[in-house]
DNA sequence: TTTGCCGGGCG
DNA sequence: CGCCCGGCAAA
């Protein structure tokens, strides 16, 4: 045993790090090879063990950009912590924006005061935020999102039936949350959504077309192979980009297998389908939006989405910013401008609450701190991103059965109810409300534990330590 | 099995 | 109240 650590899995391979391009800039990449000088057996990380790293960003037009690294200078699971490293400015970093992950930049980073000045373009809100966080509170990865839904039933029913029937039934629906993150994979990102960042227009659309064009696909891929019911849809489909354990290593995250696109107009939709396993999934598809200000086209994959960002906004390649990097070779790789520009969108099969009445019920936004601090950073007009969908529009009557009203100009209800996701029931008649249960259902995001680890329970949040519902990275 | 947290108990 | 925790339910 060497005091290296040890990674969870049996092998280091495929495991998603960061690690520094020469711009002192960390990029995200996979393990791809070890070479361990001493013989030392491969799980555990030893400093002086060279590992390669394929970079993300090369595998789009150049299949491997990889560049080899000691463990000491890799950022990731096993390897060095971020809180070892001082950022620099420029660097891409995810953080938890209003319960969501989002990327956005460093500024500055003052490791006196471990104080983080990140910008960040929200997704809906004009011009760039900058926060401060602390280093624990921002991530070089973007995290995966857990399987757990977030606490979404939906009930207004509830309202007046409070105690009745605890068991939830299965929804019907499908939920779109809202871009924020980008590239995110599967998350374990807090995101309960405290607002609604995502123009329900675009969400609407985008619902439709997936359920509607079976034909989307351009390479032959079908992004559903069943016929399913329409609300079933979105269920088969798996999604794992993460750096989940050994993942198969054909698409490095983000880009690969995606075929790529047509237009740069409206929806564009084609494949990225993530090969069923044999135990069934859930499918987050995850579609890409134009963070571009007045843009908000969406496409299905980030090959399309950057060319589009590339071609409508930032025009023509040339040499910049991330400087000269040859990782490797000469490889004229683009300096990823576009990542800024774009974020993500997951759709995934969950029930999705318009409102969180049932939180307050729960536990009333008063009632807590913390989330009123939350509400404060989120209040986003929603009707100016109604009227910066761009191509998008919502068709008005379709046969989409929108049951709760899922504007925030429809529902004047309080600074309790921003919007959360928009939630659309496809007109199956027999689709049911979720019965209303007493029990809050999981969040997919409830978390001081998870986030801090056992270990670190003093860091938890009050209610987590008292058991109760996470008011940090709760709904 | 793990995780989130409700419901309820105790001081 | 603040705090703790048994135990349920979702994953």
């Amino acid at each position: 045993m060497s005091t290296g650590k040890r990674l969870a899995k049996r092998s280091i391979i495929g495991t998603r790090v960061c690690a520094p391009g020469e711009d002192g800039i960390f990029y995200s990449g996979v393990i791809q090879s070890v070479k361990t000088p001493n013989d030392q057996n491969d799980f555990e990380i030893n400093m002086d063990t060279v590992y390669s790293v394929r970079f993300d960003f090369a595998s789009k037009k150049c299949p491997s950009i990889k560049r080899e690294f000691y463990g000491s200078e890799i950022i990731g699971p096993g390897f060095q912590a971020l809180s070892n490293f001082r950022l620099s400015p420029g660097q891409k970093v995810f953080l938890t924006y209003n319960g969501r992950e989002i990327s956005g930049h460093i500024v500055h980073h003052n490791t006196l005061v471990d104080e983080v000045t990140v910008s960040i373009n929200p997704p809906g809100h004009e011009g760039v935020i900058e926060l401060k966080k602390r280093l624990e509170e921002i991530r070089l990865l973007e995290s995966r999102k857990s399987a757990r839904l977030m606490d979404q039933d939906t009930d207004f029913a509830r309202l007046a039936d409070m105690a009745a029937d605890r068991k939830r039934a299965s929804s019907t629906t499908i939920e779109v949350p809202i871009p924020g993150s980008r590239k995110r994979r599967t998350s374990n990102s807090h995101d309960d959504f405290k607002e609604d960042q995502m123009n329900e227009c675009t969400a609407a659309l985008v619902l439709m077309s997936l359920s509607c064009s079976p034909n989307s696909s351009l390479n032959g891929s079908h992004w559903m192979d069943q016929p399913l019911s329409p609300s079933a849809s979105f269920s088969d489909c798996a999604s794992w980009r993460s750096g989940t354990p050994s993942p198969p290593l054909s698409e490095s995250g983000n880009s690969g297998i995606w075929g790529s696109v047509g237009t740069d107009e409206g929806i564009v939709l084609d494949e990225d389908y993530y090969d069923e396993h044999p135990r069934k999934r859930k499918m987050n598809r995850t579609l890409f939006q134009c963070t571009w200000p007045g843009c908000m086209i969406i496409t299905t994959t980030c090959d399309s989405i950057e060319a589009h960002v590339r071609n409508a906004h930032l025009g023509p390649r040339r040499e910049k910013s991330i400087s000269d990097n040859g990782y490797d070779e000469d490889t004229d790789f683009d300096d990823h401008e576009e990542e800024f520009y774009y974020t993500e969108i997951e759709l995934e099969e969950a029930y999705s609450p318009p409102t969180l009445s049932h939180r307050d019920m729960a536990r009333p936004p008063h009632e807590d701190p913390e989330y009123q601090k939350s509400l404060l950073n989120s209040s986003l007009p929603l009707n100016r991103r109604y009227a910066s969908a761009g191509p998008i529009n919502i068709p008005k009557n379709s046969n989409t059965n929108v049951p709760w009203s899922f504007s925030a100009t429809n529902a004047p209800t309080s600074a309790a109810s921003p919007v959360k996701h928009l939630k659309l029931s496809f007109s199956a008649p027999t689709s049911k409300l979720p019965s209303s249960p007493t029990r809050r259902i999981r969040g997919e995001t409830k978390k001081c534990r998870k986030v801090y680890g056992m270990e670190h329970r003093e860091l938890w949040c009050t209610q987590c330590k008292w058991k109760k519902a996470c008011s940090r990275f709760g709904d």
